[in-house]
DNA sequence: GACTTTTAAATGTCAGACAAATGAAAAGTG
DNA sequence: CACTTTTCATTTGTCTGACATTTAAAAGTC
């Protein structure tokens, strides 16, 4: 592990290249710890408030965690799924939130890898999966819902729908497509009659993944797509027409 | 902005989710100059260094970037798609590799998302895309190709087919799916054999694409998914023998 | 006016210090 | 000896103050 003293780049951050690419072919495992911030700041030649910056940085992205006292220090954390969905969330809502992404865009791309997990889930749920998807359902069919708090039920429907599928790994992927879309899905106000039309689609799909109909429940996501899409251009139609006149 | 005083937390990492929120939440917007170093730590009632260090965690994410001199300071940045892509194949490469995910459930969710793009990109494809998918297959027949390069290839070649769909999200996500594979198919030694079977495979999804049927692209990809998910296998059957004995 | 020099502001880096947490060793106690 | 308490060294967290470097704008010069 060594840095380039010739390179215009921070120090903190080379340092923090250089221990990452340590950690991501090997030469550093999980749970071992790293030298020192007093050894580090001598290995690179520079000073502790500059090896800290580097730690910092890694601690970020959740590469390192330290421990305070004596035996402590930075260790290689395993990164756990629920961290990597958070990060996956985080870089994933402002991709969206800041290139100006059309909602048809985010939409497509959302239901497209939706379906996918439609099959797997289709022939996997659990009873599990399928209560959460009814309970969500339901909670969505109640009066008085706030658009917030509709919103949020959707996303643990649809959570529940890419869950089933068995795949942490998809969960993972997915988790960042879904959640990433609420901020997109909010500018939308759910009337009763277009709140009917999607608990409608929703037992659909939930119908098709309790008969383990994998056609059936892309079908229907199809369908979501197609309403929610709908839905989103009466709003951005409503929106052009006062400000156009 | 504030942070909270009986917090155990780092006061760094306060100061970072307090400014991260203030950046997803619109309240700092793209390209907006932050406070100075000196300004933030009046602000917070902490000292530079500390400052910094929550900077340089912002700074890891890609949310700030950081300019020196005059009319210098922290500016909220942009996300780009290439910076989100790198964070997304960082994230999902350390997911794989420290959860002792199996070849199968990864495998699983690549295809399962890639055979979501196929359709996609067998409506849309540009010449361009097909072109690339075809020079790709050339190369992996090429002979005396080392198994980095014939890999490397195989990421071109579906990182062409995924960017045919013409949606960068989509791009963005399956990127962290085709590229966080590399490593776990790097224990595969190719055979003239099961290039070839691959080449093949390969040649019948960009046909499939080519003559814009999606359907034929989806059953191609299942039947790569299928010989790899082989392959992988009987590399881990060879391995476990002379173990076993 | 065009060019050069100076200056001020900001980040990057360093050195040294103290606070706080924490595990391990040492000391004390029955 | 077994157990508890105390002490202590190690390590991270934070602060202060300083200097170096970069950079754009202001001031000066022809």
């Amino acid at each position: 592990m060594q840095i380039d003293p010739n390179s215009n780049a921070d120090l903190s951050a080379q340092i923090a290249t250089s221990i990452r690419d340590a950690i991501m072919t090997g030469g550093l495992i999980v749970d071992e710890r790293l030298p020192s911030e007093a050894e580090l700041a001598d290995h690179f030649a520079v000073s502790r408030p500059t090896v800290r910056e580097a730690l910092k940085r890694l601690a970020a992205q959740s590469l390192i965690r330290t421990q305070r006292g004596a035996s402590g220090g930075a260790f290689v954390n395993r990164l756990s799924y629920p961290e990597a969905y958070s990060q996956q969330i985080t870089t994933s809502t402002l991709l969206l939130s800041m290139n100006a992404v059309s909602f048809e865009t985010a939409c497509e791309a959302r239901y497209a890898m939706e379906r996918a997990c439609a099959s797997l889930s289709a022939a996997r749920r659990t009873a599990d999966h399928l209560a959460t998807m009814r309970a969500e359902i339901f909670r969505q069919g109640q009066p008085g819902l706030t658009d917030e708090a509709f919103c949020a039920s959707d996303v643990a429907f649809h959570r529940a729908l890419v869950d089933g599928a068995g795949n942490p790994v998809l969960s993972y992927q997915l988790a960042g497509a879904v959640e990433a879309m609420q901020p997109l899905m909010n500018i939308i106000t759910f009337t009763a009659r277009s709140r009917e039309a999607i608990v409608n689609l929703h037992t659909d799909i939930a119908n098709a993944i309790e008969s383990q109909d994998g056609a059936a429940a892309s079908a229907a996501l199809t369908a979501l797509e197609t309403e929610t899409l709908a839905l989103a251009q009466s709003v951005f139609a409503a929106r052009a027409k006062p400000l156009g006149q």
